[in-house]
RNA sequence: GGUCCCAUCGUCUAGAGGCCUAGGACACCACCCUCUCAAGGUGGCGACACGGGUUCGAAUCCCGUUGGGACUGCCA
């Protein structure tokens, strides 16, 4: 079982690369012997930037994941450009000079294929200063997938795809299929939209005498609430896996969720642990139809990994937002959905509040008689909660109604922690 | 335009021809608990896109329609 992952180093990691990391994890992690590999694809130096290749291994560290191998595909030219020049040698390829301009202006509106017309096939073109492209053979081509089942294309619908750009570089897809071959790579787990890119992939593998195809899954899209694949450039960082680190989501939970879009344990079951999802995945048992990612859904998974979390645990993981104490944490514990949140519940316990919520009736009498009794009664949960109690009842109130004004004079909002934890300031 | 993919509650899903009066979860609503707010408990609302077949029987198989999506670069 060899398995890898290959990201695009663009500036951030999108959430629907998480759950294909994810995917790919469990896999190799399944049996002894597994391999991931992070293939990372930085041949573009403008975009593809060092500190881009580090938010990469930051956020699968952060979801706590890990891989085997790593390597780049601008490492590797050398090879792609043996691998081209067999293609050449052996006529499974040719140069071609056509411009993007020159192709356009040939097509004609009913054109089976929306591409390159095969003008240069056989001009017999030399290398020097052209492109060149794969000759697709004609019949058809099967893909085998575990998630779409078998899906055949017509050879005569693909068009005879670069593979070398004039410059002598390689293309994305020759790369791909020199480096699987060469990694032995057995499953190739991506998006749905490499579905397409399969069938050539599949004749350039066959054509490098690549053998054994390795298996494949094509994971459908995540939508957004337009139920098209969610994008940087329209949905903002709702993509953005970091924004979820910075807002206070669990990892284990981002992972858990993640795992349910397309995939399911079984048994009704949702909140199941990493290490027993390793155990449960299955290829065979993913779901063909694109899945909308729901934020509420997502939050509501984080509040119970939250209230999961022992109390040590719990203060740990709020350290970057704040400093609970013991005596605190377990009541925040059950009242945050993200961890962001907790400074908002706390923050009366540092500094003084302001109050900008009317105030109840009875404010003034209940403030005033409970400052009297707070002078003598015991100072902790059972002696502030009586010494309410006993100032409401005197004023008529029960607890609930007696406990408002009092609330809102030290905390600043109407709810929050229980009133007794005031208790706990000096 | 061409090729391909997809279609169960609002959302994520279970469902491999009878176990389906379609199950679970999130969201929503109500009630209980309760010092506010939560948490927790109980209950409720709510779906097989449509039309044809096949079959004793279809959410499940086939065909078509409609709707959605992806791909269609000398990007990765």
């Amino acid at each position: 079982m060899r398995t890898r992952f290959s990201p695009s180093p663009t500036g951030y990691f999108h959430v629907g690369g998480a759950r294909s990391v994810l995917y790919n994890w469990f896999l190799a992690r399944q049996a002894p012997g597994g391999v991931l590999i992070l293939r990372i694809e930085d041949t573009d130096r403008e975009r593809h930037g060092e500190e881009h290749v580090d938010g990469i291994r930051r956020a699968i560290t952060w979801l706590g994941l890990d891989w085997d191998e790593e390597y780049r595909q601008s490492e590797r030219a050398e090879l792609y450009a043996t691998a081209a020049a067999r293609l050449f040698g052996d006529g499974n390829a040719y140069y071609c000079s056509c411009t993007r301009e020159e192709i356009d202006a040939r097509k004609k509106p009913g054109d089976p294929q929306g591409g390159y017309d095969r003008f240069c096939r056989d001009r017999g073109l030399p290398p020097e200063g052209n492109a060149l492209r794969f000759r697709v053979p004609p019949g058809k081509t099967v893909v085998e997938d575990k998630v779409r089942g078998v899906v055949e294309f017509d050879n005569d619908n693909i068009q005879d795809f670069v593979i070398q750009r004039a410059d002598g570089s390689a293309l994305f897809i020759l790369a791909n299929v020199v480096d699987d071959i060469e990694m032995r790579i057995t499953h190739v787990v991506r998006g749905e939209e490499h579905l397409p890119n399969t069938a050539p992939y599949e004749l350039l593998w066959a054509a490098l005498g690549g053998g054994t195809l390795p298996v494949f899954a094509h994971l459908s899209v995540i939508v957004d609430d337009k139920r098209r694949k969610i994008s940087k450039r329209r949905d903002g960082d709702l993509v953005v896996l970091e924004r979820y680190a910075l807002e206070g989501y669990l990892p284990s939970a981002m992972c858990n969720y993640l795992a349910l879009l397309g995939w399911s344990p079984g048994e009704n079951r949702e909140i199941v642990p990493l290490d027993e999802m390793v155990q449960l995945f299955r290829l065979d048992d993913l779901n063909s139809s694109s899945a909308f990612f729901d934020v509420k859904k997502l939050r509501a998974f984080n509040g119970e990994y939250i209230r999961a979390l022992s109390v040590d645990e719990f203060i740990a993981a709020c350290e970057p937002w704040a400093n609970l104490s013991r005596e605190v944490a377990p009541e925040v514990q059950t009242r945050v959905e993200v961890l962001s949140d907790v400074p908002g519940l706390v923050d009366w316990l540092a500094a003084p509040v302001e109050v900008t919520t009317p105030w109840p009736d009875n404010s003034a009498a209940m403030l005033e008689g409970c400052t009297a009794a707070f002078e003598t009664c015991p100072w902790d949960h059972d002696g502030v909660k009586d010494a309410i109690e006993a100032v409401g009842q005197a004023n008529g109130l029960k607890l609930g109604k007696a406990q408002a004004p009092i609330r809102l004079a030290v905390m600043g909002k109407p709810q929050g922690l229980p009133i007794t934890t005031i208790a706990l300031l000096p």
